[in-house]
RNA sequence: GCACCCGUAGCUCAAUUGGAUAGAGCAUCUGCCUCCGGCGCAGAAGGUUAUAGGUUCAACUCCUAUCGGGUGCACCA
């Protein structure tokens, strides 16, 4: 059910007769919008204004001659012009009960799939193996599940792809840590831990012996070495690249199934590496691509590549293959760029990247484009996570942040909470359910990650947010733990009650009750424009009403002693479909539930 | 040096992509537990949208300049 489609289609037979500009009418219909102010109706249509002046009249008559027209109409309780030609749209509540009543008996909760399907491929994620995620990889991650989630629901074909960081320097750091310091029974009797190991004491023999930067010292030249060899197609090292990889996919496993997110398919660097150096010959044959200083570069935007001497003014060109003869991340974007087209002929690629990165995409994508590729490219940026501080989130000594331990945290917190809020509640007489170990972590973990990720997707995507603990787990405001606290109100409440969905019919009497209906419905508009802008944080927006709408009625409305059977299951109809909405638009942000809490 | 992003209530964030008197949550102040789960509800106060111009019926939104903050600039990814 999309109210804003139903509304549009009422103006425009008559903007049709009245605009000059026929094919002007989709935009004119377009500013048909949710009230900005709730005292003024529930939509509001804007093109009076435009309009009349096009046509030279005054805006308020004209919109009072395009009132007259769509007057009456089964729909609207009354349409009014106001201000300098708003026209201001209140449904009637018998209509919109109705429409609640359809979608209330619809398992997609009245979202109609859409009319022309499209084939995105989202990038994800994006680790690199062999080493733990940690909070940079935290918005990557969970934006991107969130729009997989989004646009499949939509009715899109979606596949999630996370292009892992597999052939660099990190394999160097394992091979020369296995040839040299490993510990062969620990590597025996359990692999993915001691390379682990590895791992973790080059670096920090690499800080430990390095005088300012990391990496200038001995340790990491020699493995550099070592993925210089790798690259080179040395025997023993490919033979250990080979062994190590299922290893360090095994590593990663454990994290993404804490997340809940599940990516399709995970083709890393080392999966295009026998592709580039095809690509830089096709390159180099369509005349995208020349010769500079040695190496094989993409020439700027404006077609030149510029010397070396300029080019810390000019725009640099994208290169393709070093002087060394090796390939370059540009290269492996545009192998997978061209495989992607290959194999899923997507009508979208979305990159879910760090807004840092929005050169090299700029630059990425009109490079494809003159290659041949046609298709919509589209960097899906995100803000950094700071810290309290306002500088890029880090621990105490200034180092990254694993995402296991910032997790452990949050569900840590998130049972210390739960603990002093059930011993509150039982001073005041409250019945309390006593969880097992087993419930509590389970009820932890829930709460804990659904408000890191909350925290994360309420936030419009393209700005810096403050990762702030007490204000993601807070029980009051905009907060994932509000929302499975509303949605367990509901639980509870049919749970008592004897309730039938198909025998309910919905009345609308009391404004709580009517708001709530209209919240209801307008779940679908959401989706639509969240997909669209691919903005997850319009969801959380309208969890965040639909919930409000909800503790309002909640208030207001008492179910269980309602006045009339009738009134009872109409209201239990309400619960129901709230209940339902908000556990659906929170799976859509990879956020769970639980029934008790 | 060049380019991109940002500047909204004391704090953290919105503003349906150009719409009406810029909205929420914290924090502050006033009320509400004999009542379906008070992890709740109702209300008050808080603003020259960094500054100065411009575009138009209408500007937080678009353009120009200035100030302040951040980020990025081929042989690392």
């Amino acid at each position: 059910m999309n109210l804003l489609n139903e509304l549009r289609n009422l103006f425009e037979p008559v903007l049709q007769s009245i605009a000059p500009d026929a094919a002007k009418v989709p935009e004119y219909a377009a500013m048909v919008k949710a009230v900005a102010d709730a005292k003024n109706g529930d939509y509001q249509a804007n093109f009076a204004m435009p309009l009349a002046k096009v046509l030279g009249q005054k805006p308020q008559e004209l919109a009072k001659a395009i009132v007259d027209r769509v007057l009456p109409n089964e729909m609207l309780e009354s349409a009014v012009v106001a201000g300098p030609g708003f026209i201001n749209l209140k449904l009637k509540a018998s209509w919109l009960a109705e429409q609640v009543q359809a979608i209330a008996g619809d398992e997609r909760l009245g979202v109609a799939p859409v009319t022309t399907p499209r084939t995105f491929v989202i990038d994800l994620s994006g680790p690199n193996v062999a080493k733990p995620l940690h909070v940079g990889h935290l918005r990557s991650t969970i934006i991107g599940d969130s729009l997989v989630r989004i646009l499949r629901f939509l009715g899109h074909t979606v596949i999630g792809d996370n292009h892992l960081g597999d052939w660099g320097t990190q394999f160097g750091i394992l091979i020369h840590g296995y040839k040299h310091l490993r510990d062969d029974a620990a590597y025996h009797k359990d692999s993915v831990r001691e390379l682990a190991r590895l791992y973790v004491l080059i670096r920090q023999m690499a800080k430990a012996s390095d005088e300012e930067d990391e990496g200038t010292g001995e340790i990491m030249e020699a493995c550099r070495r070592e993925t210089a060899k790798l690259h080179a197609g040395d025997a023993e090292n490919t033979a250990l690249w080979n062994e190590f990889m299922p290893s360090c996919l095994e590593m990663l496993r454990p994290i993404y199934e804490r997340l809940g997110v599940k990516i399709d398919v995970a083709h890393g660097e080392s999966f295009y590496n026998p592709m580039l150096a095809g690509v830089v010959e096709d390159l180099l044959n369509k005349g995208v691509a020349v010769e500079s200083n040695g190496a094989i570069v993409v020439p700027n935007a404006k077609g030149v590549v510029p010397k070396e001497t300029e080019m810390a003014k000019e725009e640099p060109p994208a290169l393709i293959r070093k002087r060394d003869g090796a390939f370059t991340y540009t290269t492996t974007d545009l192998a997978t760029i061209r495989y992607r087209m290959e194999t899923w002929k997507p009508d979208a690629m979305l990159y879910v990247v760090d807004a840092r990165q929005a050169l090299h995409f700029k630059t990425l994508y009109a490079n494809a484009r003159r290659w041949g590729y046609d298709v919509e490219l589209e960097h899906v940026q995100f803000g950094s996570i700071l810290g309290k501080d306002k500088r890029p989130l880090k621990t105490r000594d200034g180092g990254t942040i694993e995402l296991d331990v910032l997790l452990d945290e949050a569900t840590n917190r998130a049972k210390q909470k739960y603990e002093v809020n059930s011993a509150e509640r039982r001073e005041r007489g409250q019945d309390v359910p006593e969880l097992t170990a087993t419930e509590m972590a389970n009820l932890a973990n829930i709460v804990g990650i659904g408000a890191v990720k909350y925290a994360d997707l309420s936030n419009h995507r393209t700005t810096d947010y403050i990762f702030d603990y007490d204000k993601m787990l807070a029980t009051e405001g905009n907060t994932a733990t509000y929302m499975q606290y509303a949605y367990a109100r509901c639980r509870s409440i049919l749970r008592k009650a004897e309730y039938l969905r198909s025998a309910a019919k919905l009345h609308l009497g009391e404004l709580a009750e009517r708001n709530l209906a209209l919240q209801l419905l307008k779940f679908e508009e959401t989706l639509v424009d969240a997909g669209d802008e691919y903005l997850p944080h319009l969801i959380a927006g309208y969890l965040w009403d639909l919930a409000k709408a909800l503790s309002t009625f909640y208030e207001a409305c008492p179910v269980l002693t309602a006045e009339t059977p009738e009134l009872k299951a109409s209201r239990l109809l309400l619960v129901d479909l709230t209940g339902r909405t908000i556990q659906h638009a929170l799976s859509l942000l990879g956020i769970q539930t639980v029934e008790r809490m």
